[in-house]
DNA sequence: AGTCATTGTCACGAGCCTGTAATATAAGCT
DNA sequence: AGCTTATATTACAGGCTCGTGACAATGACT
């Protein structure tokens, strides 16, 4: 039960502090102040979760993250671990790859509790197949791949974010709200509507496959992912 | 549905925006200007979340959250409200128990978004299939489908919920305001007469299921559904 | 610098919902 | 029956929701 963490950051006094903190919470803790040092002790030790700063001398954390998302040698959760206030940054980390990200100050409360979502779920997706299917359309998560009648489709990251999720909970209806905290992350803040455009875009792509009636539209309440017909 | 927000601040200035944002939003609202204040509403009060001002003269936010986080004895929300000056390397990471963060200055909806985030977490909403029928219908409210013969109903969002309460009640007369009350929800207003209207557009969708029978009118009194025939 | 992809927001319009009033019908009572 | 009250039905106007195209901002890439 009890988690590998590694904390990457350059400030001692927050790598200390955080550290007190998951080790109270029975976590093994390491630590590293660059990321150098941070891929010897991923390569030496296995490492179930990352927190990641963002912003770091050197090599930055996004560059880091988008490395070893792309190198896929790890299969480490990845937390962004940011001071900035833009939103799009924030966005940009989990086009990267990583799993969640808190923003400072946070709690660690909060902390532990990201935590923990993260690492149940990639408990689950590892040991379950990172390959989700519906009707024509399939997932490949790892190689980020959407496949149609085995071709190829082209999706934006928050397209591809979106159809997975939906995908993934189908007959199920969500809200725009929920939606945002699904795949936006409940920290980015975006209007409602902006949901209302994605699922457009969404229906856009899959038209040519006639695949866009899968998405329906409940109205008064959101969205809902279904094979059969409305 | 309605939570109860507890806004703390020592500018009567905030408090009354605030509140009245929150107001147009249904939320119940109390305020404070101060902890002690406070304290004693938490105490005569179910309190789900409270906005507490990072700076207070006297007993500080800060304070006065890991205190009632200390003490355990309230089982409530906390975003703390934080002006820009306050960032800095002494408060970052500062864990005082709170769930969350907003900057003044912050425009409500994206302080609505907040809350709803927090209050979500906090009921941790069990998606628990919810799952009613009687007779040939049934009702998901998971996937908001209305099934009858297990052929699909388009229902509008009005609609259903109206069948969704008869049929979770069923043999049980419902006057027009209790009707109002639990349909509509206790903090709108419209006529009684109104919910004559919409029983008959329920009745005239269910008819071609021969469903509508279901629906009883109790002269003098309101409806019921029923399976037995009156 | 320039081009392209992505994304959040807005504005407009079509169509669906919905509350209400007006009218018709039914039920109860003397 | 005749009167009174309660409910059913219809029509309608305003409001709201959603789909859609346009646009600006941002960042990646050349």
């Amino acid at each position: 039960m009890s988690a590998h963490i590694l904390i990457v950051d350059d400030e001692a006094a927050i790598r200390d502090m955080v550290r007190m903190a998951l080790e109270i919470e029975g976590y093994q803790v390491s630590d590293a102040s660059n990321a150098h040092q941070a891929l010897k002790l991923l390569e030496q030790n296995d490492i179930d979760l990352m927190l990641l700063d963002w912003m770091m001398p050197g090599v930055s954390g996004i560059d880091f993250a988008s490395r070893i998302r792309r190198e896929g040698n790890h299969q480490v959760g990845i937390i962004m671990v940011t001071a900035k206030d833009d939103e799009n940054d924030l966005i940009r980390g989990l086009d990267v790859g990583a799993d969640d990200y808190i923003r400072k100050p946070f709690s660690t409360k909060e902390l532990i509790s990201r935590m923990n979502a993260v690492l149940r779920r990639l408990s689950n997706d590892s040991s379950a197949n990172d390959v989700v299917s519906a009707g024509k359309i399939t997932i490949d998560t790892n190689q980020h791949r959407v496949l149609i009648d085995s071709k190829n489709v082209d999706l934006s990251p928050t397209e591809f974010r979106l159809l997975h999720f939906l995908l993934s909970h189908p007959d199920r209806v969500f809200g725009r709200d929920q939606l945002l905290d699904n795949v936006w992350g409940d920290q980015v803040y975006v209007e409602d509507r902006t949901v209302d455009v994605h699922i457009r875009r969404l229906r856009k792509v899959l038209k040519p496959y006639e695949c866009d009636e899968y998405i329906n539209t409940v109205r008064g309440v959101g969205y809902r992912f279904s094979l059969q017909p409305t």
